[in-house]
DNA sequence: GCCGTTTTCGGCCCGACTGTTTTCAGTCG
């Protein structure tokens, strides 16, 4: 395994920048619970921009001071100071003040869909609620009715969103989780006499969320000191379970638990499969093994009492006559069986999409202009990117009409020409994420989207139409002959709102017909498709295209987030479309239309 | 609390929808 340098280990107790953006987004939330002008929109602003920053903003706190947090974008001297605070102690006296005022689970609160400050506030002033379990209690007593503007339907609404909120209890969503898993990792593997460390679990296996972190780490049973060691140096660990000889198990400030075993070099193999699962496929594998009068476990692949693979997976595998099996599929849905006939697909490669197809810039919710965006994308390896701006009918996000879209057209031409001439390997194409209404018409007039490069529609309002309603309105907008891309098809987002009712294999089959790709939105809270209705979609023959939904650089970084629902929905580089480069990409664009304009 | 081609004060994103109203508060995006 490659040995890196060691990762500059975070000053302990530094907060990261989300832990950052969530202190000032709590404020916001408590000064629009007191009523307070514009401050809230300012520190959610200031909260954006911290999320934004691929820079811990602590580092760049110690390097450069309050004067260097100042000169973001939507700080200024006040919130520059809290800031520094936060780097520095975890909280600022304002904070500690509206927290003493209001001693309530705010941000968990605000989390439940149709609860926002006021309702927070009423909440807390007329039954006590402080949080969620205080609200369940409400909702079972019923003393929430007693609230103003608290009808039957409200309730109910709020019940199912507590209900959702519980299923996800205790998961963290797998954009949160990966890349401190993985410097964990690192470090670890940087320690002498570590031979191997790798995360496991349902992590490696890239499940939308996850309810804790496995690592594994290679090596003699001398290093476990060193291990344990420093691992408990850890800034993140707040608790330690257990240490033992072979096995650490931590509390992670996160909020979830982490496991650290020590395995045997000979027996690495067999160890990450038995830690990697899930469940459902070693029950197929040992299963498997059995029928073959073998015997599987942690330790390795056994004949009687006769060791026959155990050293790394792929000798496993082989040894069982399979061929190898990506962990992104080892969830017990057929994947042992196909590995038996050799007929698991050759998964699209991390890496593989060439182009993003749905980037957002300031002109409307975007934090960036076109040209940063752009550059950022370049930088990220990215050879083309889809301006996709919200359409007049989300005025929130200041979308745009088409006398908007026009002018930029022009900024887009004047920024593929700065990137050519300067020699930058990005093209910039102008599209839209034009607004499917209540009835899947548009908000953007034909003569609009023929100006597009490629046009996507998405739904981003009327979630709780009845299936019929709402596969009616997909269909037309599938069966549109301009609109070339669906994206975040469901429209859930993980843990607050379930995604929209239709019925997928109508849905999927007019896309089949029309050439309409799907979307997959690399977002952590979106995910969107699921990976087992892509497997669906695929399946019925639909094609996809995977986007980040940028709406800040940092944010290009989600590719290998959507990369990893395509693999878990079992799809090829072809089934992608924007894995093609720009010109055959757009090629196919026209084709579709052709196709769909041609009865 | 931020910001500035309206620049040190006086603006700040706001339209649509929902539910519970009977004229609109609260939430969403």
């Amino acid at each position: 395994m490659a040995r890196r340098t060691p990762p500059p280990h975070p000053q302990p107790h530094d907060p990261d920048n989300d832990a950052l953006a969530a202190a000032l987004e709590e404020a916001a939330l408590r000064y629009a619970m007191e009523g307070v002008p514009f401050k809230p929109r300012a520190y959610q602003r200031a909260a954006e921009a911290v999320r934004a920053q691929t820079e811990p903003i602590c580092a760049r706190w110690r390097k450069g001071g309050v004067a260097a947090l100042a000169a973001m974008e939507g700080v200024g001297d006040a919130l520059a100071r809290h800031l520094a605070d936060l780097c520095a102690r975890g909280t600022f006296p304002e904070l500690e003040a509206l927290r003493r005022r209001y001693p309530i689970a705010v941000r968990a609160l605000a989390q439940v869909e149709g609860l926002g400050p006021a309702r927070i506030r009423e909440l807390y002033e007329r039954l006590g609620v402080a949080t969620l379990e205080d609200l369940e209690r409400a909702v079972r007593d019923g003393s929430l009715a007693a609230l103003p503007r608290m009808g039957e339907k409200t309730r109910r609404r709020i019940a199912q969103a507590l209900a959702l909120r519980r299923r996800a209890a205790g998961r963290l969503l797998l954009g949160e989780v990966l890349p401190r898993a993985e410097a964990f990792a690192a470090r670890l593997r940087a320690l002498k006499g570590v031979a191997a460390a790798e995360v496991a679990g349902s992590v490696r296996r890239r499940r939308e969320t996850v309810g804790d972190i496995d690592i594994l780490v290679a090596g003699g049973a001398s290093c476990a000191a060193r291990v344990w060691e420093c691992v408990a140096a850890f800034p993140e660990v707040v608790h330690i379970h257990l240490r033992g000889a072979v096995r650490m198990s931590v509390r992670l400030s996160l909020g979830i638990d982490m496991d650290v075993r020590l395995i045997d070099p000979t027996r690495w193999g067999a160890a990450l499969m038995y830690f990697t699962g899930s469940k459902a496929h070693n029950i197929a594998l040992r299963t498997l093994a059995e029928a073959r009068d073998m015997k599987l476990s942690e330790y390795g692949l056994f004949e009687g009492t006769r060791l026959i693979a155990a050293r790394e997976e792929a000798d496993v595998y082989r040894a069982l006559k399979l061929q190898y099996i990506p962990p992104e599929l080892r969830e017990g849905r057929g994947e042992v069986e196909a590995a038996a006939q050799g007929a698991l697909p050759a998964l699209i490669p991390y890496g593989a999409v060439r182009g993003d197809l749905q980037v957002h810039t300031r002109w409307s919710d975007g934090t960036k202009s076109v040209e940063e965006m752009a550059r950022a994308a370049a930088a990220e390896g990215l050879e083309y990117i889809l301006i996709t701006d919200h359409t007049r009918a989300l005025a929130m996000a200041g979308g745009l009409d088409e006398k908007a879209l026009r002018r930029q057209r022009a900024e887009i031409d004047r920024v593929n020409e700065t990137l050519k001439k300067e020699g930058v390997p990005c093209t910039v194409l102008q599209g839209a994420e034009v607004n499917i209404m209540k009835d899947g018409s548009l908000d953007l007039s034909d003569e609009a989207l023929a100006l597009l490069d490629v046009a996507g529609a998405a739904v981003h309002t009327h979630f709780s139409l009845s299936e019929e309603a709402q596969t009616a309105r997909l269909l037309r907008v599938v069966r549109h002959p301009l609109v070339d891309i669906i994206f975040h098809p469901t429209a859930r987002l993980i843990g607050t709102r379930a995604g929209i009712r239709f019925d997928a294999d109508a849905v999927f089959a007019a896309c089949a017909q029309s050439g309409t790709y799907l979307g997959i939105d690399s977002q952590p809270r979106r995910m969107d498709l699921p990976d087992t209705l892509v497997r669906k979609a695929a399946a019925a023959g639909v094609r996809f295209v995977i986007d980040t939904d940028a709406h800040a650089p940092a944010h290009f970084a989600y590719r290998a987030l959507g990369e990893a629902i395509a693999r878990r929905g079992w799809l090829t580089a072809r089934d992608v479309a924007n894995t093609l480069p720009c010109a055959a990409f757009l090629a196919g664009i026209k084709r579709n239309r052709r196709k769909k304009s041609t009865p």
